[in-house]
DNA sequence: CCTAGTTACTTGCTTTATGCAAGTAACTAT
DNA sequence: ATAGTTACTTGCATAAAGCAAGTAACTAGG
């Protein structure tokens, strides 16, 4: 199995805490909202973009890289003329389900005005 | 129970959802170390400050007050002469006890090189 | 009293990331 | 031939992060 993702990255951790190296791949305002929407049934660009929280679309564009980088989504064309793009979750991604649910529970209990208005296929 | 924190925010949410709203609250790379932290037992301002990771201290200070203002952690004097404080989690903070231990978890099975080396109580 | 040390920050400045608008490539449909 | 759609990229302004140094309020030692 060659290694072509940032999955292991020893050396240039800024600590060996699995929170830590966790946050540097998820810890931001945007890359969870993309991971939800991925467990929402979502998988285009397009889709991603009319979510809405309007991720700006350079942003879209870079976490998609990232997560692809570390292995948490993959990118398969699903037509040609012209080729688009749906992504997935790979098994690493549909394994942050416990952390989104937790999330979730926090925010509906904790956050007055919030509602989940799309089911999650956690 | 008058209203001090910034619990409530309807009007100026980005969204509903509770995963947006609760990232907007610990969505970063250093909020969840600070609470990790906490639930660790630490809890002076230069303790924070020891952690591994190395907070810089203009962060950990915003941090610190932006956790305050949410209602998720507290500060008191915990001796005068100089006064001196210890922050502390409040109910709120001690319920993001099931996220921090589902990011733990994710960080442990997924990323290579990761080892917790302190216990939490969560 | 004077100097050094500690804790808990704040301030100034540089670098990096975010956010917005516009532009581009590769098509399809009329 | 022109307009529309999808999936991005690029340029630029603003905001946040990161680093080093400074400050306030003390305590302890010579």
């Amino acid at each position: 199995m060659k290694n072509k993702t940032k999955a292991i990255r020893i050396g240039d951790m800024r600590s060996p805490c699995p929170i830590a190296n966790t946050l540097d791949i998820i810890g931001d305002k945007w890359t969870l909202l993309v991971i939800r929407d991925l467990f929402a049934g979502k998988s285009t660009y397009s889709e991603f973009q009319s979510s809405p929280e309007s991720i700006p679309t350079n942003i879209l564009a870079n976490r998609l890289k990232r997560l692809a980088e570390y292995d948490v989504i993959h990118k398969t064309p699903y037509q040609q003329r012209p080729v688009r793009y749906a992504y997935q979750l790979t098994a690493k991604g549909r394994s942050l389900g416990p952390l989104l649910l937790a999330m979730a529970e926090w925010g509906k209990k904790n956050i007055a005005g919030t509602e989940a208005r799309m089911k999650l296929d956690l």
